[in-house]
DNA sequence: TTGAAAGCGTTACCAT
DNA sequence: ATGGTAACGCTTTCAA
């Protein structure tokens, strides 16, 4: 009886996305069609389906997501928390990451936590927004907060990070095998002198890679090494090596928490203290991230492959979230110790697997 | 009347999350009641909201952000589309930027594009979302993709780059100025035979480097730059370096299109050709990043200021979401020629301003 | 200040 | 194979 806006003009003119409604009104359908015309599995007629898209195009239709989600209870959205940005490991898992999910149909909503301030006022909205899972790069987790989770029925998985406090799944490196490899490495190259700059005190990664190097170091009769604290940042890092090498029994090898501490440290010794490495330090890292391979730096490091780490992160995840009772998984991707020119050499067990050079001692017991 | 399941204890033993219902229920008020309890501007008496946010903390409530978006039509999401996240550059702009969305209570999706695909696909995605925004950091957005987001009534902001195609929102260095402000401090610090490193050589922001560099040259007097293409990648800039410094006449100063580049080129010219930098060859660089700092590379570089982008960047994309059908903005943050020891200085110009140094000649005419 | 009721745009379940 | 209808969990009128 209004005659100023209705019809399907008016549609039309509207400016507001359209809707299922709108694309079953012009294909001259029910709402439920277009629905499963949209819908993988389901069953449509042929005909019926084309009209379907063809109205569909014509109005620029797209399912709406969040309305989805609500109804499916499945945003299909997964939580990143990372930290650490800088450190050219986190942007390499990201961008695989995203590649990876995105494959499976999920995607990632990001958050940078600074880690220093506490993770709690970001999880409150990661549970608002009823991630389907949620992936923590690098970052403490509480244990109050995996409670948390647990109790909201969202999936943890923790990346690079273990924890003894909660029963959470998580995927890291070989952190402790990793640690006594370098350990073994150094001293068959004939080091005497330990150092070891440790990055974030409580992280589970930093005290495994320790604890692998100082084990093997004790159990082998040297003495425990000097050591830093460099929290894996650079300019932590820096300060550490300031401090080892200032001391009066200077290190003449450190092993770096990872990488990313490594380049600082490798810039104090050539630039502060006019060091060569590695004839007067040998220095080797933990990740092997791009940078590592850069020739200023030729840096030996152990390995974290990305890739396979990525893809068992995924991998857990959606099966986590497709049964969120089933028991957690710790899993461990195999690296190795890739050897370049930033260490003093062993005499024997350098080999070349896939046009790398890598140690593989015969000594048995450094699983 | 049926008793087998009913009554609050089973509401409370059910593991689905609590909703505002539940709430009410435990709270004795409307579920009404519940959601102005949790909107900030809402009148609730003192009372109430007290009995409210108690049973919610005890039912461990938190709002349905993905409902709430259906009804207020706002996902409070921004999508960004990154690729090159082994830039430098991009992880730090990532980490800033969800901090300062954060803050303004917005979140992001993160979508990372292969550069040799089209962002198609990967929009089709950002739609279903109903992303409030959409940031593309160092795509090529074709003009019918923006076209398609302009229909969709997406407000959409190019950052570090440009476009003519179409009329659209946009945050960038002074890429021209830049250009042209190498230049001449190379032509000041006594060079000849520039050459120049080009990135994506249809993205709006190599291409105004570029023009700024040879159209400074070739305004006074100089031989068009040797040329190579890098693709912003350093596996490309390691090529076009190895083509550029094996030419008979070798340049003796490249601009590389930006840092990330330029250190590739730097190792390419130290350990493959065994020139001295700056001795032998000069190199300067674009975006200061934290490597640029390193004193392994001492990278002179013209920058671009990773806060006040973002900052333009958050600012114009809230003021977007609020009118869309405001005029887009086309935004330039003032950068700075830093000055290291990657390239011969100039005899004068280089002042120190917050502890960097940095060049600023007293010709004018290069705004 | 509060509660009832009408959506928001889907999917899921029933019939047909 | 198709259409009608009831959710999903919230915000937003509108009355009271």
């Amino acid at each position: 009886m209004d005659g100023r806006v209705s019809g399907p003009a008016a549609r039309t003119l509207s400016n507001r996305p359209a809707t299922a409604v709108d694309v079953a009104r012009l294909a001259g359908v029910s709402q439920s069609a277009v629905s499963r015309a949209f819908t993988p599995g389901a069953s449509v007629a042929r005909d019926t389906r084309e009209k379907i898209t063809a109205a569909a195009r014509a109005l620029g239709y797209r399912p709406n997501a969040i309305a989805r989600s609500l109804i499916t209870r499945r945003s299909r959205l997964i939580g990143v928390v990372a930290a650490y940005l800088q450190n050219h490991f986190y942007p390499e898992v990201l961008e695989r990451l995203s590649a990876r999910l995105r494959a499976e149909g999920y995607h990632i909503m990001l958050f940078t936590a600074d880690s220093r301030d506490a993770a709690d006022p970001l999880l409150e909205d990661v549970m608002r927004y009823r991630v389907d899972a949620l992936i923590l790069a690098s970052t403490t987790l509480s244990s109050a907060l995996a409670a948390e989770c647990a109790a909201a029925g969202i999936p943890v998985l923790l990346f690079n990070r273990t924890t003894e406090a909660a029963d959470v799944s998580s995927v890291t490196g070989e952190n402790r095998r990793g640690g006594a490899l370098i350990a073994a490495f150094l001293a068959a190259g004939g080091h005497r002198r330990m150092g070891f700059v440790a990055g974030v005190e409580n992280s589970s990664t930093s005290r495994d890679r320790e604890a692998g190097f100082t084990g093997w170091l004790s159990a082998h009769g040297f003495a425990p090494p000097a050591r830093a604290v460099g929290n894996y940042t650079m300019d932590g890092a820096a300060s550490a090596a300031r401090d080892l090498l200032s001391r009066p029994e200077r290190p003449d090898a450190i092993f770096c928490g990872n990488d990313h501490m490594a380049i600082a440290i490798m810039e104090v010794a050539r630039h502060e203290f006019g060091l060569r490495v590695p004839e007067d330090l040998s220095l080797v890292g933990f990740d092997d991230v791009g940078p590592a391979a850069w020739r200023s730096f030729d840096l030996t490091s152990f390995s974290q492959p990305v890739e396979p780490m990525v893809d068992m992160t995924v991998e857990t995840v959606l099966a986590l979230i497709e049964d969120p009772d089933q028991p957690p998984r710790r899993l461990t991707a195999p690296g190795e110790l890739v050897v370049r020119g930033s260490a003093r050499l062993p005499a024997s067990g350098i080999i070349t697997v896939d046009g790398r050079r890598v140690w593989r001692p015969n000594d048995k017991g450094l699983t």
